[in-house]
DNA sequence: TGCCATGCCTAAAAAACTTAGGTATGTAAT
DNA sequence: ATTACATACCTAAGTTTTTTAGGCATGGCA
């Protein structure tokens, strides 16, 4: 994650939140993807994404799938089933920052 | 932080968003009052709060002021001009960020 | 030919945290 | 009186997650 240099711990969740919609996703396409949808103000560097991939998949959360495609190798990831009740339990947790971040940050004092 | 041990990133944030308020506060008293408006669920742990605290005054954001209270001394930190447009600043990146959040975790397959 | 996009990767360093302490005073309970 | 907990400050070692800065290889375009 760069530019946006923003909140270690999110890119675990993007990933996963991506699989979940996508059914199988490479590396490079998740990048992509994510400064597609944020018009790119939010940028995941390759040097992070990788080992993130690799962690996950050895916390059994992702699964690999080779595949040629214009003469080159693809490296697919998806989720196990594992990685689903992860995805789910990321998610919750995800917002449930986003909720106690807002409580702060509305907070006014004589508030509470 | 811990226990929702989420989003490096994030203390400053808070910090300074509650100094914004709050005129001047110590150490403890963040800590207790992150918990106290989050009913418990963030929690920042003292282990994480001074050495941001030693940061942010450092970097030229928070000033020290010194007052014996019930025969003990204690350390109040208060914003900087500085400080303040780094509040402004911070409060735009997390917002940013939430939006960006948002994007990613609302998307579905044929949006973009 | 050179350069950029695609597509994978790693390693050193920095950043921000957790964990696990230390020190000291006041106050309530046994 | 002593134990224990709340208050109030702090540090240091270790971990996690990221940044920075590359390497390698193929394909397409100027």
């Amino acid at each position: 994650m760069a530019n946006n240099k923003l909140y270690k711990g999110s890119l675990a969740t993007i990933i996963l939140r991506l699989l979940e919609e996508n059914d199988r996703m490479y590396g490079y396409e998740i990048c992509q993807k994510v400064k597609e949808l944020t018009d790119g103000q939010l940028i995941v560097t390759e040097g992070a994404l990788y080992p993130a991939l690799h962690k996950l998949e050895g916390d059994g959360f992702l699964r690999v799938e080779y595949q040629e495609v214009d003469g080159r190798m693809r490296k697919y990831y998806l989720l196990t089933e594992d990685g689903q009740k992860e995805t789910a339990s990321k998610m919750a947790e995800l917002e449930s920052f986003i909720k106690q971040m807002q409580l702060l940050l509305d907070w006014k004092p004589g508030m509470a």
